[in-house]
DNA sequence: CTCCTAACTGATAATGAGTTTCAAAATCGT
DNA sequence: ACGATTTTGAAACTCATTATCAGTTAGGAG
């Protein structure tokens, strides 16, 4: 068994968890939703993650779609995101915490970490006289693939 | 004549010029919408504007105060923002680029520049292939009064 | 100053992402 | 299997913003 399937298994079992825990129920729609989004690409909206769904079950409604996310979202297994485009996009939470740097001509999405930009945003707060809870940050860039082939055209 | 006074001004006859420029015209309603803009508080949103506005003129309709705020963005004498509520805010484009921390309890928006941040973005985005072109950054967090309030309720 | 045309306005309709409503259907503890 | 409680899909509704359109106005040519 892959290490994918494992913790795509592992996420299905916390969503189906947390059903239990609120006294929610089990349905087979639910079931099509989560599957669909746990074996989608990362950083995926809920346009796609329709279509993805439809394909399954093409009797899934939009809205059921939506409020299934937002239970994925609840219980930790989804992170919604919202980058310039203005459509919610989700990716799986699994992962520690992280950011985006976003290719403005193709819209490539690259994750990253970087602790000394968290620890100077803490102290920029902390010097305004606030408690830092959190933050919004997107990096916009042109990607190497990108300007390569400006050059070619250009 | 105060500075605030005088830079209203300066912008009065940017947008002016930028009208002339473009070949649009010079309306009483453009006129009233833009003045009632300069002499707002910071980060204001297009229903706060538009009730400055009605006071000013009762007639100028909601459509119009957008389309102007567009032609402000348009000439850099305004700048747009998004923050979490969802309504763009527009703030006076004149000062240097700086970013916004937001107080998760009141709302309070106070402005900061940290070169040591926009650097570190800078070499993170060029580390992985990317010529950096911008950032979306707002820091959250709980101000000062808001916790001074809070130990005295708690 | 008067004409004329392109630009502008306000009311209203339309958009698009997301949420709510509601009657019918399904779940699951007893 | 019963029956209260949830859930579903379709459609209506938000809310911010944009487009449409018929009537109005600005401002350059003459």
């Amino acid at each position: 068994m892959t290490d994918t399937k494992r913790t795509a298994d592992d996420r299905f079992a916390r969503f189906k968890e947390h059903l239990r825990a609120q006294r929610l129920k089990s349905t087979a729609q639910r079931d099509t939703i989560v599957k669909a989004f746990l074996s989608s690409q990362r950083h995926i909206s809920v346009e796609e993650l329709y279509n993805d769904v439809r394909r399954l079950n093409p009797h899934i409604g939009y809205a059921t779609v939506y409020r299934t996310m937002k239970l994925l979202t609840e219980c930790g297994v989804a992170a919604e995101r919202h980058f310039r485009d203005g459509e919610a996009r989700y990716e799986s939470a699994e992962k520690k915490h992280h950011d985006h740097l976003i290719c403005e001509s193709c819209g490539k999405i690259v994750e990253f970490e970087e602790p000394r930009i968290e620890s100077l945003q803490e102290s920029t707060a902390k010097r305004l006289g606030f408690h830092f809870t959190g933050h919004k940050m997107e990096l916009y860039g042109i990607c190497r693939d990108c300007r390569k082939a400006r050059q070619v055209a250009g």
